[in-house]
DNA sequence: GTCTATACTTCGATAGAC
DNA sequence: GTCTATCGAAGTATAGAC
């Protein structure tokens, strides 16, 4: 428990940044207004430049809390002393569940948002470079496990492009495919399982 | 020549259409306003909703004209009696220019502004339907020429996936293995062409 | 130090001038 | 048919009340 002064001013805060994530889910980063934001939040729209002096800095402080996450979530995952197939299963749940609960599509807008501002792209471009080093020691074990000849660069850009697309075309509405996909790979992974 | 009544304002109309892709590419959807789209085509802003209604429907008209491109220039490619190799490097030499010129910029801010309007998501959704189909006939006669075993609809969807992907990635500022991947999948196209 | 009420700007849209 | 003047709504940001 902290001071109660410095919790109450806290927790408005992370209300509010709450609140532009359930809005980025529910009406993308184009309809956020301090306004909306502020009513979603139950709070007084002028609060939102009181704390975080503009939308802009509020979102990014959204993209800060959110890729931390991840981060660190995908580095609990790939830590595990198992088999890959067994972390690239519990990959494809938390995609799947990712997707369901509108997770991804935080991170679809947020990346939508930095296409149009160099700064929050470099932030991006950060957290993906993180991402794909914790992906490139988990498929270095998928390159010994599995007898995948692939370097180990491409494998990974492979990778990462494939779940980019994937979480991206599932947003635009596109599904068909996936889960053939899905069961192939799951199926040849099975079978070269040493 | 049609005639000049109708031309003059068939003209108008696609240099606002015409306006609409560049502010796409520089500055996002979320950027666009009608002041801003009429002075960029060097128009009275007055004329968005005389000719459009509303910024909504005009950018409807932005989408339908971008994807009736889009697929035509695929036929075309895929279409050619020639080896699949060659269709490759010609769709990887379109990929790059698309990059540099904002082209593909346009087709994800489309998406983007879809994930948000349900009936333009079922557009992008059609278009992306027609656009595998084109690709499911070209990766046919990839398995044949390279001896590939992945079921077509899954190898259809790894490509169309992959493609999103690195798309996504390159707006988003990421680079990062790229060229060691597309250099791995020219080399082992060229080691198994029959 | 917190928060509310308000100032000022810009938006989409349109009625009416040309 | 084209364009301008203007409306009401909604935006960000802040001055000042508490």
């Amino acid at each position: 428990m902290t001071a109660p002064a410095q919790s109450a001013r806290e927790s408005a805060e992370q209300a509010l940044l709450d609140a532009a994530e359930r809005l980025l889910v529910q009406i993308g980063h184009a309809g956020i207004t301090t306004r909306r934001l502020a009513s979603e939040a139950g709070l007084n729209h002028g609060l939102v430049h009181y704390y975080f002096g503009s939308m802009e800095n509020l979102l990014v402080r959204v993209l800060e809390r959110f890729t931390e996450r991840l981060i660190a979530r995908q580095r609990a995952m790939y830590a595990a002393e198992s088999p890959f197939l067994e972390k690239w299963r519990q990959a494809m749940r938390y995609l799947d569940e990712d997707l369901a609960s509108g997770y991804q599509k935080v991170w679809l807008e947020l990346q939508a948002l930095a296409w149009n501002r160099p700064d929050l792209r470099e932030r991006i471009a950060a957290v993906t470079g993180e991402w794909r080093s914790v992906l490139a020691e988990a498929f270095e074990q998928a390159r010994r496990e599995h007898g995948i000849d692939v370097p180990l660069g491409a494998l990974v850009a492979l990778v990462a492009t494939f779940n980019q697309g994937i979480i991206l075309e599932r947003l635009s509405g596109i599904e068909a495919g996936h889960d053939e996909l899905l069961a192939w790979i799951e199926r040849w992974l099975t079978e070269t399982a040493r």
